[in-house]
RNA sequence: GGAGCGGUGGCCGAGUGGUUGAUGGCAGCGGUCUUGAAAACCGCCGGGCGAAAGCCUCGUGAGUUCGAAUCUCACCCGCUCCGCCA
């Protein structure tokens, strides 16, 4: 219930080959093809026993309203002739739904083959697409001769008392960072600054999900099984902290048939995203670069199948543009088939720059999931007035997450004396252009 | 947490064992009429699998029966009242 099994049998090739691209298995592709038959043969088969036994009982209404005595022998042939049916149907049904179930799981693991636009490879295979701005370099050296460096951004965030990760620790866990002062305030006036341009400017609607979701949600957008482990789970209630506000407002239109006039849908969502990071123990400790809650403005469409191409390039450029009017040199990178997820079409990654730890951080990440999220969801569409329901293409993308985005300003507006300039863009809403001891934080 | 009521097609709403996949109304689509529109009238009008015949689907799952939307059991969800909390 993923790849689809029409397009499995119309084009087998470009699956398996889509398959090897992402590394998986393509011999999964044939199973399923013959899984697939066999299915189809044994509900043919269920089906026509069925008729016979629709037709059998039906009589015996007919006989009985006709006169005939129901325990009479006409009745009871007519009976038995019903039951003996019911007896095969019953043992062709639980072949039928232990195959379903086997075709399922193997659809399960066959990857939504890449568009044909994405290189080959791993990590090497990425395409920078462009790159905006001038990369700051760690050691300035100012008009006058003078050369200072920069610090990292959680040396700062804690000279500022704007950041408290060992408070935070105590109070939930490491990873858990504290924004204290202008620190809150900053996040505050970014998810807003975020949600407004958006809103006001790119025609989303914004939304504001519950930060849990249920087994179904989290089964929709393929939280579980796959990335079960990513999640924190509320066992007693059977709830799951949302990694992403994609996963509930995805989920806004789950089994919905939605009419063509309503399309394109865009959502912009804020929530915090809570992820437990199993497997990255040790990496990115110190800072807020990789935390277990953060924040982030997420872009969710819902789109017609033949618009999510175009749709996909509009998204990231209005990430992009958030990018630009803070002022932060960044790099748009297309993700290879090694490097990108099981469910993606396609993926642009945006990469800014932070001069002080000299690294390119990921801040967005932008995915046209074509039908493959929608089939999962059954979330459909009528591409006219009266016609077959089809299913949608749906798309996300970050715009943006915070913690790599204020790591990158306190690196790339640090002054010589420790203190922040505030970027132009955040200051009607931080009200200060200015972070630092002196600036009330 | 306790008590009660309820979950039927895009929506409202009939239907308590036998041509009911489901009466009726609204919405929608096509047509007649009209300069055009409205009104009126006629027709069409849930979804899935399947090449088709046909099969499945009335919250979900199991059961009773020759046959279930209709009966039984379990579960899920919603609403109302009480309690609790803000």
């Amino acid at each position: 219930m993923s790849v689809g099994v029409q397009r499995l049998r119309d084009e087998p090739d470009r699956i398996r080959q889509g398959a090897i691209d992402k590394r998986e298995d393509p011999a999964l592709v044939d199973q399923a093809i013959e899984v697939d038959a066999r299915r189809r043969r044994l509900q043919a088969e269920s089906d026509a026993l069925k008729a016979e036994r629709n037709a059998a009982s039906k009589q015996v209404g007919d006989a009985v309203r006709g006169g005939a005595a129901a325990s009479g022998p006409e009745v009871a042939a007519l009976k038995a002739r019903s039951t003996a049916a019911g007896a095969r149907i019953a043992e062709i049904d639980a072949e039928l739904a232990t195959t379903e179930q086997q075709l399922e799981d193997l659809l399960l693991r066959i990857p939504n083959p890449p568009d044909p636009e994405v290189p080959v490879g791993g990590e090497e295979a990425n395409v920078t697409v462009l790159t905006w701005g001038e990369n700051a370099s760690r050691v300035v050296t100012e008009a006058d001769g003078t050369t200072w460096e920069r610090r990292p951004h959680w040396e700062i965030g804690e000279a500022l008392d704007i950041i408290d990760n060992p408070r935070g620790a105590k109070i939930a866990g490491s990873g858990f960072p504290v924004y204290k002062g202008a620190g809150s305030r900053l996040q505050r006036s970014l998810i807003s600054w975020f949600l407004d341009v958006h809103t006001t400017e790119h025609g989303f609607t914004e939304v504001w999900p519950p930060a849990v979701v249920n087994t179904a949600s989290a089964r929709g957008t393929g939280q579980i099984p796959d990335k079960e482990d990513q999640m924190y789970i509320v066992t007693r209630d059977e709830l799951y902290l949302v990694p992403t506000a994609e996963v509930p407002v995805t989920n806004l239109h789950r089994e919905e048939i939605l009419e063509a006039d309503q399309l394109p849908i865009r959502y912009c969502a804020y929530t915090p995203c809570f992820r437990r990071e199993a497997g990255a123990a040790g990496k990115d400790t110190r800072g807020i670069l990789r935390v277990h809650q953060f924040d982030k403005v997420e872009m969710v469409l819902f789109e017609r199948p033949e618009a999510s191409e175009a749709a996909l390039e509009w998204m990231t450029g209005r990430a992009e543009i958030l990018l630009q009017r803070l002022g932060l040199p960044y790099r748009k990178l297309l993700m290879s088939t090694g490097e990108m997820g099981f469910v993606q079409r396609k993926k642009y990654d945006l990469e800014v720059w932070a001069p002080a730890v000299e690294r390119w951080l990921e801040v967005s990440s932008c995915s046209n999931f074509g039908d493959y999220q929608a089939r999962r969801m059954q979330i459909r569409y009528r591409p006219e007035k009266g016609a077959r329901p089809e299913l949608v293409h749906t798309l996300n993308g970050s715009g943006l997450a915070l913690p790599r985005v204020v790591a990158a300003i306190l690196e790339q507006y640090q002054r010589p004396d420790g203190s922040v300039t505030v970027p132009a863009a955040l200051r009607p809403y931080l009200a200060t252009d200015r972070l630092g001891p002196a600036a009330g934080a």
